[in-house]
DNA sequence: GTGCAGACTTAGAAGCTGGACG
DNA sequence: CGTCCAGCTTCTAAGTCTGCAC
């Protein structure tokens, strides 16, 4: 018996047969319908605020003072905070203040005038206790929370679209809390509202058994849209965007997604070279805009940097990307450590990333900045002829469904599949290969900026490394000794002749113990590699899949060494369908 | 063109967990 | 058998891009 494996549905088949066509290859749809048939049983919602015991005491001023549930609950999403950066922070403290202020009552709100005088730490306290109580709770009641988990999820985070069952995403409506913007985020801090089923607009197909509110309530709205993809939707309260539920990676929904996103970039490859001779051109433009158009795509295919769309003033973080790039953000130097027509870039990037660089352009290049740099304010925008609608619309007539975060897929891609040939060497050992196979990945995450704060146990972990590779490194010269006077012991071991069972396993144990050493000392390098990299952003979201699966099938290295299960389902259609010669 | 809503992808951080290790 | 931490999962913010109204 075979159980389905294109979907969750649990079917069990007789032969394999069936998947000889497989759902990568069903039919699609022509009409922008994105299915027919679409059940599920809607969100699950926070768990209701559960009041604090009486003994965990606020204090306003040194006295205790009884807060409302309203303004207590609000009270504890500050006092979970309170070991966090955030919380020292003026902006975060202040839009607190003012959010809590308007769940208090009369009473409290006359009393409580400066959050200085508050003193949470009592809740914290008590809060860190129930998390060292969860931890220390005995098998059996951590295994009924994990079937209640595995209840709910069974229950809610599955749904059936088209003849498929399929996992959901995020199928558990946010809590509550306070707004954690990254950077300098005008509005972190503010009560981020707790969702009711009034909030929810439901979508599933008409001949489905909808979603059941709560008992006493009511959805917003109930509307079966095949035109879209999404299950279940609200408006958020802080910059009034609508969030949504949507399935899992390893949908046939999203998968199908995925592959032509790379389908796309593979069909940039056919024609770049057009296009860039083209841009090179246009930097001799008599049109300004067609100038800092060209240069603008210059910087988007060579540095893979973002488009850049304008962002609403004061609303968010002050990011930018390609379009957006202000004077401020570039420094132009004709020359700086011996090369020709550098430009710097320092500026931060989507959620606050810093982008820093020094290139080498062409002249060319170099001599537009200067002149779109021109009398114009460090605040200026560097490209003011110029935004994403504008570029896009060109790319559009340079390519079908050609777009500015087209060329980043591809100059990942192309450069994942250009550094596995260069760095992978057919004498290396399994281990070594995928070391290359990381630094493969590693110089696509450093072309698109892919960074993480270094992990706070870093240090730690490199020197717990460290002993372990010196312990290691001992025994294997215990090992070696042990060989030597095994050998010398026995004399006799002839050209020809089988060794001695001792020295047979002295040699065995000398050589286990290398290729240990040799693993972590792999290990230790690539974490070192690391330290300030994150490998996984590139990994599901730049790199086609089917490099790595061909790849993997070409030097015969199981795919699990590169793919855990969760990436092996996103990726499932890939593995499916690439074999060793697939060339992106 | 411009502004905005909407839908969807991309992103790093936080939280959790299971397997290695003493 | 308990501890610890790397790797995985979850979370949700922050982008991109399209389409529509004016």
């Amino acid at each position: 018996m075979y159980e389905c494996i294109t979907c969750y549905c649990g079917i069990k088949y007789i032969t394999q047969m069936i998947w000889l066509i497989s759902r990568w290859e069903e039919e699609r749809y022509t009409d922008g319908s994105k299915w027919k048939f679409l059940e599920h049983k809607g969100p699950v919602f926070a768990p209701p605020y559960e009041p604090l015991p009486s003994n965990v005491k606020f204090y306003y001023d040194g006295k205790h003072m009884k807060l409302s549930p309203e303004a207590e609950e609000v009270a504890t999403f500050f006092a979970k905070m309170l070991d966090h950066e955030y919380t020292t922070k003026d902006i975060f403290r202040k839009n607190f203040f003012k959010d809590w202020r308007k769940e208090m009552n009369a009473e409290e709100k006359a009393k409580l005038t400066d959050l200085k005088k508050c003193n949470f730490t009592e809740m914290s306290e008590y809060f860190k206790a129930q998390s060292e109580a969860r931890k220390a709770m005995t098998k059996d009641e951590k295994l009924k929370i994990k079937e209640e988990n595995e209840r709910l999820l069974q229950e809610y985070g599955f749904c059936i679209m088209d003849n498929h069952r399929e996992r959901i995403a995020n199928f558990r409506i946010e809590p509550p809390g306070l707004f954690r913007g990254r950077g300098d985020h005008p509005k972190m801090g503010m009560l981020k509202r707790r969702i009711r089923p009034k909030d929810i607009i439901i979508n599933c197909s008409k001949d489905s058994k909808h979603p059941e509110p709560p008992p006493g309530t009511k959805w917003k709205e109930v509307r079966h849209d095949n035109k879209v993809t999404w299950l279940v939707s609200w408006t958020e309260n802080i910059q009034g965007s609508i969030k949504y539920i949507m399935l899992n990676p390893s949908s046939r929904i999203k998968g199908e997604k995925d592959w032509q996103k790379y389908e796309t970039a593979r069909r940039l490859k056919k024609c770049v070279d057009r296009i860039r001779t083209q841009y090179h051109e246009d930097w001799k433009s008599k049109e300004m805009r067609i100038r800092q158009r060209a240069v603008a795509l210059y910087f988007i295919d060579k540095l893979a940097l973002r488009a850049g769309n304008e962002k609403e003033e004061g609303e968010t973080a002050d990011t930018v990307g390609c379009c957006s790039l202000r004077v401020e953000h570039i420094k132009l130097y004709p020359e700086n450590d011996g090369q020709e027509y550098v430009v710097e870039f320092d500026f931060l990037g989507k959620d606050s990333i810093r982008y820093y660089n020094k290139v080498p352009v062409e002249k060319r290049v170099f001599k537009n900045l200067q002149l779109f740099m021109e009398n114009k304010e460090p605040d200026d925008d560097l490209f003011d002829r110029l935004n994403t609608s504008v570029l896009n619309k060109h790319l559009q007539e340079l390519m079908d469904g050609l777009t500015a975060k087209v060329f980043r897929t591809y100059n990942a891609s192309i450069t994942l599949q250009q550094q596995l040939k260069q760095l992978t060497s057919a004498d290396e050992n399994l281990p070594a290969k995928i070391l290359s196979y990381n630094r493969a990945n590693r110089a696509v995450a450093i072309l698109c900026n892919h960074q993480r704060a270094p992990p706070k146990t870093f240090e730690k972990s490199m020197q717990n490394l460290q002993t372990k590779i010196d312990a290691k490194r001992d025994q294997l010269s215990d090992a070696k000794r042990e060989l030597k006077s095994a050998k010398a012991d026995t004399k006799c071991c002839l050209p020809g002749q089988p060794c001695s069972p001792v020295i047979t396993l002295c040699k065995k144990a000398v050589q286990r113990i290398e290729e240990q050493l040799m693993k972590l000392e792999v290990q230790a390098t690539d974490r070192e590699e690391n330290k300030q990299i994150a490998l996984g952003t590139s990994k599901l979201n730049y790199l086609d899949p089917r490099i790595s699966v061909a790849w993997c099938k070409k030097w015969g290295i199981p795919v699990e060494k590169i793919y855990n299960k969760t990436q092996r389902e996103k990726f499932a259609w890939a593995i499916d369908m690439a074999d060793e010669d697939f060339e992106f």
